[in-house]
DNA sequence: TCTAATGACCCGTTACATCA
DNA sequence: GTGATGTAACGGGTCATTAG
């Protein structure tokens, strides 16, 4: 969107000798835009007047901070109304907002930055709690696997089977063992104790059949 | 359709004011 | 007096629009 050069288009149409002044201080402000860096470089000689006019007042700086509040854009038509109510230029009030911009994004940056973190800590916190369970998990596991071992090398490990003191998974058992004993399709049934590490299971499908 | 001119905007930087 | 911080202003670059 270009307003401002669609109004300048206008007013050159309908309002030519206006059109041409307006280019006419435009111009000037160009080159008094340009040559008040090199003015300010170093100390010069009306410095401290030039100074004294920099800061805005408490007064422009709430107006304006209105204005940014309702709209962060700056169309030309509001810019020169702020500027003849503030009594700027307005190159200052387009400049200001430039800046308020600037400073509205790196606060937001800030925010989002602060945002993520918390997430992040999080993510490590919870990535830790899972690191440490699967390591509990897997102690767990080990200690089944020397049961079973125990049980197999003592020999009498299927006297154990309804016991609920055993963690002895049936599934490890040849399918035509269990079948001698009836108990045809339950080779996928695991008993897992009350009292064990998963708890409140008793008979868990370990497979859908 | 192409191109130069123009204005708005963003980003990085500078200069200055203020404060601890 | 001085370094840190905030902010007004600048310069250069990009992009969209427009006129020729």
């Amino acid at each position: 969107m270009n307003l401002y050069g669609d109004e300048m288009g206008l007013i050159a149409q309908y309002y030519p000798e206006i059109y041409g002044q307006v280019v006419q201080e435009e111009g000037v402000e160009k080159s008094r835009r340009k040559s008040r860096r090199k003015k300010s470089k170093g100390k010069c000689g009306n410095g401290s007047e030039a100074a004294g006019k920099r800061k805005l007042s408490q007064e422009q700086v709430n107006l304006l901070e209105t204005s940014f509040e309702n709209e962060q854009k700056l169309e030309s038509e509001r810019k020169e109304k702020i500027a003849s109510e503030l009594g700027l230029d307005p190159r200052q009030v387009a400049v200001w907002f430039q800046n308020r911009r600037a400073r509205w994004k790196s606060k937001k940056l800030e925010e989002e930055y602060s945002k993520l973190k918390a997430k992040h800590d999080c993510t490590v916190v919870e990535k830790c709690r899972l690191e440490n369970e699967v390591l509990t998990l897997k102690e767990q596991v080990s200690e089944a696997e020397k049961e079973i071992q125990r049980l197999l090398e003592r020999g009498d490990g299927f006297s154990s089977i309804n016991s609920p003191s055993s963690s002895f998974s049936m599934e490890l058992l040849e399918p035509t063992f269990l079948g001698g004993f009836g108990m045809e399709g339950l080779e996928n049934v695991l008993y897992v104790p009350q009292n064990d590490y998963i708890n409140g299971l008793e008979w868990v499908k370990v497979y859908d059949m």
